[in-house]
DNA sequence: CAGTATCCAGTTTGATACTG
DNA sequence: CAGTATCAAACTGGATACTG
């Protein structure tokens, strides 16, 4: 296998680029109304994928290493976590970074810039679902 | 069939109720550090659940019926709406509402007061999205 | 440590057709 | 209109074992 970035052939992988994403035909609509904002569309699911939501929260409070991140995120396995992380690599919402090249290597995975702005978008969910959390179970 | 809510079987339908998400074991990590909130990770995956990301939006723009809520999300199947509009509603984000009983029925989704509150939550995720997309591809 | 490879069962989706 | 039934295909997630 050469590419990283290629097995998590997932609902987005199909898409390159957001700004495929954008065009993402959206047909079938043929007049008038609003209809979803395709950037919006692909935000979310991309947040809200399995694992991502909490990894990336994990990392808002900084660098991790890979195993770090492991035992932060709750029943996770190595394959889903190198996945996801590949995913939001290629999303440039994180970036790897080989801190040693000697061997054993360090690894540390870290947010990009865009993926810092995250920050009160993830706080806002939180806050919500602890509204809901209050809501559902009084 | 008897009951509405039964089909969609999915991570979190193996769930009764939130406060059952906020038990989520999370066990396996011994001692110490935070690790991720249940009650967010059971929020943004809610919402980032294929589909509700954007039903969600588009009923934030207040009541619609079944068609109407159809037709503005893009490629949505009759079985997929359906399905996750009783997702929804047993979250207590959505409430069904039958406006006639008359044949043909009228019903319209329509937010609960819980399911309104994330209106800031999308639109700072819509506002993260555009961003993102700028990013991307410039 | 930081992953990858493989296998595979279980879910999820999507098409299509049909009902009250 | 507002869905449900059914079936096949696609994708996902988890376990286990292995590598540099």
């Amino acid at each position: 296998m050469k590419s990283r970035v290629a097995r998590g052939k997932t609902w987005w992988a199909t898409l390159t680029t957001v700004s495929e994403a954008a065009r993402e035909p959206d047909e079938d609509r043929p007049s008038g109304h609003p209809g979803a904002c395709p950037n919006f569309h692909a935000a979310v699911e991309l947040i809200g994928r399995k694992w991502n939501g909490v990894i990336l929260q994990q990392l808002l409070t900084g660098p991790l290493r890979f195993l770090e991140l492991r035992e932060r995120v709750p029943r996770v396995t190595d394959a889903m976590l190198s996945q996801r992380l590949k995913e939001l690599e290629a999303a440039a919402l994180v970036e790897r970074v080989v801190t040693t090249t000697s061997r054993p290597v360090e690894v540390r995975y870290k947010l990009t810039p865009i993926g810092d702005r995250l920050a009160p978008v993830l706080d806002a969910v939180a806050a919500w679902g602890n509204e809901w959390a209050a809501e559902v179970s009084p």
